[in-house]
RNA sequence: CGCGGGGUAGAGCAGCUGGUAGCUCGUCGGGCUCAUAACCCGGAGGUCGCAGGUUCAAGUCCUGUCCCCGCAACCA
């Protein structure tokens, strides 16, 4: 009989910049599930890759000073490059830029134009002239243009649509009748009270405001938007073609798993089997969307600073520590965190101490008591018994963790299994039944044991950590993969080596700040355009007292205060600096207030102007002034 | 406002269908010496956010409430 398929995709990484460490979380578990598949017998194809259009990469590459192309083939390959250092095993990397799958693109485009899923419409929006851009309403910047600051006016622009009602009921239908579509099941939960429940409005799917991208064939001044372009690579990068797809494509579609990070699970689970059935795909048969890797407490952000990326991580501990610790650590729905000290401290505690430590007495005394060669005594003891029992349930354990993508809990129960081992030494005490007279017999069980729980412990690794899990073979030198314990009777064993060497903890952390202790970057302060002393005198600033202040109910970060500003009649603005002043910080006190902004309406209050405040250390100071009279004009 | 997830020992977390509250790290004490100062055992430390309710019995179910984190809508 053939081999089962599994088709497994990771997200497609973004190449607007070198994917960190919670962006190789993706493609590191999407590598586990597809080595326990094939450990269990699937044949597994594996596919990842980089998405590469749109407009922040054309922004990306002008500040470059390079064309689009040659800016994404950068990045792309510092996302494989990121990607080899976490040992990973895939089978295809599909680029959105990659000729075949922008061919595809294309007449996928045509073919949902043409039976009418996709129809052309006006988009309406904010246009700024001289940016030739379309915005959204929440693109805006303080209600104006976000490139360039100038005013926007109400324009229409001509766009594609996507028909997303008219499949709303089926999905919905496919939802029930596959309840496991959507892992976990808290975001199930979410896309069918957030999205379906109040109704899908059509999707735009073009733009025409940049150009890097696949062109509507039909209509070139528009270009394919993100949503067809990259969700299709899962159907693009086995072969999929509307007028005839490749075996590859037939063999492996549906796809089996998405492996995707939970703030795209919308995406996954609405627009792309929407699209699917438009095109008469069958659905992939699930969507795994796990949790993010913080740093810290903190998401991780380039601004922040606070970047943590893969491959820095397995040039200091090997690729396999990282996995390790990626695997471990991020659990089934909550968000993990990573600093460097936890990192070191599980790599001291579990790799070295409890499995490292464990696989090097065991091979050691092996050699010593046996010269290496170990096979079932006749004799045995107490507590044989509950190691074998424990051997078996951990199988289970695992097995069934692995099964349900819950990574954390299958090296949890075998990192368990070898913390048993080790009490198994201790309860045996092998170093007493070789000085004792007749203990020969029961040390060649115990060794044999102990050897035996150690080759599962390698198998069960193998999807985790595959070099390790390599090396406890060789050193067992044995290759053989079952799962049960006695499937092999004899070892003969090879010296014993450290698998994972300590860590000073101190000395590590020192070489890291070393390492990532740059020269300080050129500040981040944007260098926007100059303006003349003209563009400035448009600015009106104006010194206010503020009368009054509370926080807006349906609001988070604003509070509106109400603004004396020397005028007969008070001022009301809202200013999100909610989360670092209290109403009472405020009232009575002098402010700058920008006041000849265009009003705006936030959350159902009418904002007019804006109060001056710095960003300063991840705090916000307002501007306070003392002992100026309300309505001063401030140049 | 809405949606989702949390609030359990010093820190980080498990606790599914209700029945003596567990794990890892840290901490204190003991043991062992095969091993990578590793390994094993034991102690201390929690009124399981708060308040009610159901029950013979509730972190575990119900109601209310407070706080935290995400998503979405607003950081003018």
């Amino acid at each position: 009989m053939a081999k089962p398929k599994f088709y497994i995709t990771t997200a497609i990484a973004y190449t607007s910049r070198k994917p960190h460490i919670g962006n190789a979380y993706d493609i590191v578990l999407a590598d586990m599930i597809a080595r326990y598949k094939r450990m269990m017998g699937f044949d597994v194809y594996l596919m990842t890759g980089s998405d590469e259009h749109g407009q922040k990469i054309e922004e990306c590459a002008a500040a470059a000073g390079v064309t689009p192309k040659e800016y994404v083939d950068g990045v792309s390959d510092q996302i494989k490059q990121v990607w080899n250092s976490m040992n990973v095993t895939y089978d295809k990397f599909i680029r959105t830029t990659d000729a075949s799958h922008e061919e595809v693109v294309s007449k996928i485009f045509k073919k949902l134009y043409e039976q009418g899923d996709i129809y052309k419409d006006e988009y309406e929006g904010k246009y700024c002239v001289p940016c030739e851009s379309f915005f959204t309403p929440s693109q805006l910047v303080d209600g104006k243009c976000p490139d360039c600051g100038r005013e926007v006016t109400d324009a229409k622009e001509e766009a594609y649509f996507l028909k997303l009602s008219k499949y709303q009921d089926k999905l919905l239908e496919y939802y029930n009748s596959n309840p496991d579509f959507i892992k976990p099941d808290s975001r199930r939960n979410e896309m069918i009270n957030n999205f379906l429940k109040p109704g899908l409005a059509d999707l735009c799917v073009s733009r025409s405001s940049f150009k890097w991208g696949v062109p509507v064939e039909f209509d070139p001044k528009h270009v394919i938007y993100v949503w067809i372009d990259a969700l299709s690579n899962y159907i693009t990068g086995i072969g999929y073609n509307p007028d005839g797809s490749s075996e590859t494509f037939n063999k492996y579609w549906p796809a089996d798993l998405h492996v995707i990070g939970k703030d795209i699970v919308r995406f996954h689970t609405i627009y792309w089997p929407i699209i699917l059935m438009a095109l008469g795909l069958p659905l992939p048969k699930q969507v795994l969307g796990h949790p993010w890797v913080l740093v810290g407490e903190d998401k991780m952000s380039k601004s922040k600073g606070n970047t943590i990326y893969a491959d820095f991580l397995a040039e200091i501990f090997g690729s396999d520590a990282v996995r390790y610790y990626l695997l471990s650590e991020i659990s089934f729905t909550n968000d993990g965190s990573i600093t460097y000290e936890s990192f070191i401290n599980k790599y001291n505690t579990d790799l070295a101490n409890t499995l490292g430590n464990l696989v090097n007495r065991t091979v050691a005394m092996a050699n010593k008591y046996f010269g290496g060669s170990v096979q079932k005594g006749s004799a045995t003891g107490e507590f044989d018994a509950e190691l074998l029992n424990f051997a078996k349930t951990t199988v289970e354990q695992y097995t069934t963790a692995m099964d349900s993508y819950h990574n954390a809990d299958a090296t949890e129960a075998v990192m368990n299994f070898a913390k048993r081992c080790n009490k198994y030494i201790d309860e045996t005490m092998p170093w007493a039944l070789a000085k004792s007279e007749d203990g020969a017999e029961y040390l060649k069980t115990v060794l044999y044991n102990l050897l035996e729980c150690i080759r599962i412990i390698g198998v069960l690794l193998t999807p985790i950590i595959p070099i390790s899990a390599a090396k406890i073979a060789e050193q067992l030198n044995s290759a053989e993969a079952s799962m049960d314990f006695g499937a092999v009777s004899q070892f003969n064993v090879g010296a014993a080596e450290p698998l994972f060497a300590r860590l000073d903890a101190e000395k590590v952390l020192g070489e890291i700040n070393e390492k990532t202790a740059q020269p300080k970057e050129p500040e981040n302060i944007k260098t926007i355009a100059q303006i003349s002393i003209e563009d400035f005198a448009k600015v009106e600033l104006t010194a206010a007292l503020v009368t009054a202040c509370e926080p807006i109910k349906k609001a988070k970060k604003l509070l509106k205060l109400t603004l004396n500003d020397g005028s007969a009649t008070p001022r009301t603005v809202a200013s999100g600096i909610a989360n670092y002043y209290k109403p009472e910080e405020l009232i009575g006190k002098t402010v700058v207030v920008v006041s000849n902004l265009k009003p705006a309406v936030l959350c159902g209050v009418e904002s007019n102007g804006m109060i001056l405040a710095a960003d300063s250390q991840g705090t916000v100071k307002v501007l306070f002034l003392d002992g100026v009279e309300p309505g001063s004009k401030i140049r």
